[in-house]
DNA sequence: GCCAACGTTGGC
DNA sequence: GCCAACGTTGGC
């Protein structure tokens, strides 16, 4: 199975691809996708799989780094903890309804390919993070696309 | 701060 | 099952 490609949005006031660096074993859970397509997408995702790490509601919108799957889709245990701002009282131990994946840092971009710029390029017209009134936190990409962003890196 | 786009909720 | 109301996301 090749691997496959996907974008992930972060606001940086939360969580950034410096924090990302910034943690001990550069690995962190992506806890909290709420969104029944975004899971989905995470569910499909496989060790190995790449991630552009998206920074949005940001004074630099755009790309920020690469990250790279290490754990597949598990629960959301947040999902059932009260005192988490993720708690869903519609997911419990024994019905989960959220999953979370295991990420770790790769790089961080020398400069964040921003969305203006992103925009301008023709053969990444079809990536979902540009459509119109796009929300999904997790959206494949495909790996031509990749490539592309890759080299604008 | 504004507002368009979208997902979810809940009354019927 | 429909759909209006509401809340959230996220670019600008």
């Amino acid at each position: 199975m090749a691997r496959k490609y996907w974008l992930i949005k972060t606001e940086p006031s939360v969580f950034s691809i410096d924090d990302f660096k910034k943690l001990p074993n550069e690995i962190t859970a992506w806890e909290g996708v709420r969104n029944y397509q975004a899971r989905n997408f995470m569910r499909e995702m496989k060790k190995g799989d790449l991630l552009l790490i998206y920074h949005s509601n940001a004074d630099n919108t755009g790309i920020a780094g690469i990250g790279e799957l290490v754990k597949e889709a598990y629960p959301d245990h947040f999902s059932w903890d009260k005192k988490s701002q993720y708690f869903d009282p519609g997911s419990t131990i024994e019905k989960p309804r959220w999953d979370m994946v295991d990420i770790k840092f790769v790089k961080k971009l020398k400069r964040v390919i921003e969305l203006s710029h992103l925009k301008e390029i023709v053969s990444l017209k079809d990536m979902l993070i540009l459509r119109k009134g796009n929300r999904l936190s997790v959206t494949p990409v495909s790996e031509v696309e990749f490539d592309i962003i890759s080299k604008l890196a």
